[in-house]
DNA sequence: CAAAACCGAACTAACGATCGTTAGGTTGTA
DNA sequence: TACAACCTAACGATCGTTAGTTCGGTTTTG
């Protein structure tokens, strides 16, 4: 009968279109239709209510992404590359979630500034080493040109950024337009030529 | 004698900083030495002051980059490319003015959004545009793959924004790392083998 | 088994602080 | 004398937060 996951759905809806400073509690707790102070019988504050959504949010999609990695290894890694940035695309149109872990990584609340990133930064880290382990396995690594996957995973996760850059600032549409563009450089730049 | 231009320099650091609903017209005031309502002499609103640093910004960084990409148009194209990113990971770490256009167009003031875009768009728009002119003089277009200077620029652009997302959410250095990978990445894609 | 004590989740009322903004006065300069 | 640039004072609204209450459902107890 508690409202506590109504309220962290709709303040993470809220903190990814309008930002920490931007969403009020106030606003928050007439989307969710409780007061205001209903909210402190669930969080100690808005930083708090804030860092459990963060949290949250984290967790799973570190659970999507480790997911979607390791799903069928043997496969050419540039497909399961591929699909993973076009899913996180969809992602980013359809659900808040992408776009509120996205918006809070980018610009962070500056109070909250050095707690995200305590968290964010083995997050990332995590993610590129999963990448890297799954380029080095022998069924990948020997198609990959003699500069390794660490280079090629690097170059993955910039590629990764800056398309998903483009679905942030302006539309699904003409982030997949960059990825068309984009893959088959990064194909051809990665792989050894047959 | 008036604290016009510098109440603009303030507003740009703490919008970059803070964010456009982080920052408020007290501490904009306190930081230039002035009272609130002062601002008030030159600008008619906290929105229309913010617009006012966004236009102004946005024309420096056009005409900047603009004269980057003009600047020698006989060089090999991917020493300006590359040099053009280098460029603006130093912007980011030492002048708002880049830190606050990026955050801007990544996540505008949500009342001032579609104002933001419509001034946003036909600057990335007009920067695409140059960029392809310069990849389709003959000197640079036939270095390039069939593929042409279309996809060049479209791809560089996504390395662009990659690499500029990681100096966001970490540090210089680790986004130099990330050109360090992909740079030999897009240039084995895109140009001709020899 | 019924009464009593407890607890969590919601509420109302209100706090002080700060927000953006307006009105109106002072002062120095053209 | 007129105007621009600043000031003080204050506005209503909203911010995050606290105090204290009510109410329904468990758990403990006589």
């Amino acid at each position: 009968m508690t409202r506590k996951p109504a309220i962290e759905d709709v303040a993470l809806q809220l903190f990814a279109s309008e930002g920490f400073e931007g969403a009020s509690l106030g606003r928050i707790a007439d989307a969710v239709g409780i007061r205001k102070p209903s909210i402190y019988a669930h969080f100690r504050s808005k930083e708090d209510l804030f860092l459990c959504v963060f949290k949250r949010t984290l967790r799973r999609k570190q659970y999507m992404l480790l997911r979607h990695i390791l799903q069928d290894t043997a496969r050419p890694f540039e497909q399961t590359l591929r699909e993973l940035i076009e899913r996180l695309m969809d992602d980013h149109e359809s659900d808040a979630e992408t776009r509120f872990l996205l918006r809070m990584c980018y610009f962070p609340p500056s109070a909250l500034h050095d707690q995200v990133m305590a968290l964010v930064n083995p997050f990332f880290a995590q993610a590129e080493l999963g990448l890297i382990r799954l380029l080095e396995q022998p069924v990948h690594s020997e198609r990959l040109r003699p500069e390794g996957a660490q280079e090629a995973a690097l170059a993955y996760l910039t590629v990764l950024d800056g398309v998903m850059a483009e679905a942030i600032y302006t539309t699904r549409a003409k982030a997949a337009r960059r990825l068309e563009a984009i893959w088959p450089v990064y194909c051809r730049g990665v792989l050894i030529a047959e």
